[in-house]
DNA sequence: GTATAATAAACGAATGATCGTTTATAGTCA
DNA sequence: TGACTATAAACGATCATTCGTTTATTATAC
């Protein structure tokens, strides 16, 4: 029997996900990604059932995987500054090296016709749970969990965004950020 | 000679928008979007050159409405607490009010194939040179401009679109971040 | 104030291209 | 041989756009 190759079904991802950032949704057509994956467009029919399915396997899986990421830099031991600082520099490090995922995740989960047929995303309640502890040991403040989340990652994505390719600035505005959210989200 | 009709083009945006938050980019064909506004495929073009023109558009004419809507609701003698809450609860009812807009805004802009090929927007240097004379009056603390962008905007975007249909909790956290972020930008 | 000429809006139908998907066939390994 | 990958070719559907025509509105002439 001849095996179904992994490595081609890594190809087709990266196509979907090079293809969506250069062209958007509507320029990521089955034959273009398969033409820029050097297979053929029936192909992908070996590996996903529809183009629909296919995006929304390859969203679930990347979708995640800046919580695990994340989680892997932190350690129990770290103090609350610490760890907010590592978290944020850590999220804009991915953003920065991770940027076609970043962009194909962004672009997907702001489509709410694509994400509605989506089973709920894991990760994050991992980091929700991350915050009860960090609540329950007084490390950080008694906030709302959506909050802490939000003030963690989305002002970062607007440096990261509007920033793009000014490194110096960026990196002075982070610091400056990293300093704010210390001070706003710590005990 | 024939006058256009603005009532038609009006038409075309609203079936534009609504499309594109009910099926996405993706879902909104130009003959979709003729029947959707009850006119002709064909009509579509006297209105616009070319469908990327169409979207391009009505992206830039509603990018910048958030702004001036928010602008309207402030005033040279608020304190600085009050302008902060202000600014947040306007921005949230917007997202809540106009959420065919918000959404059709926020899938454009997370598409840098489209947004690159657009003309800056001017409504958000308004916003930053209000932050300069807050600065200038020692309202606000002396923080990088997109910094208190970043801050003022994106987690309330996090919390509407996280709390969708949940209002208790949404407004409940809506107060928490507005103390939050006075504690943090005011001086 | 009609009638007529001029013009652009508006349309349905057709354009070729491309879409996502299926089928028939060839190739590869156990 | 049987099971599976891989493909080229073909499928009907739909895409953005254009064409040829009709319709509605204006300006001009009497």
């Amino acid at each position: 029997m001849r095996r179904k190759n992994e490595e081609k079904k890594q190809k087709i991802k990266q196509a979907v996900i090079k293809l969506i950032l250069d062209e958007g949704f509507h320029g990521a057509s089955i034959s273009k990604i398969a033409r820029e994956a050097g297979i053929s467009p029936a192909t992908v029919y070996i590996y996903y059932n529809s183009k629909d399915e296919m995006l929304r396997e390859i969203y679930q899986e990347y979708a995640d995987q800046v919580y695990s990421y994340l989680l892997d830099q932190i350690d129990e031991n770290m103090s609350g500054k610490l760890l907010i600082e590592t978290i944020i520099k850590t999220y804009y490090s991915y953003i920065n090296e991770q940027e076609k995922v970043f962009y194909f995740v962004e672009q997907f989960s702001s489509c709410p016709s694509l994400v509605d047929k989506c089973r709920d995303t894991e990760g994050c309640s991992k980091i929700f749970s991350m915050f009860d502890e960090l609540k329950e040991k007084t490390v950080i403040r008694n906030i709302d969990n959506v909050i802490i989340f939000s003030m963690l990652f989305y002002p970062v994505k607007c440096i990261a965004t509007r920033y793009f390719d000014q490194e110096r600035e960026a990196d002075s505005a982070l610091h400056e950020l990293i300093e704010l959210i210390q001070e706003t989200l710590l005990v």
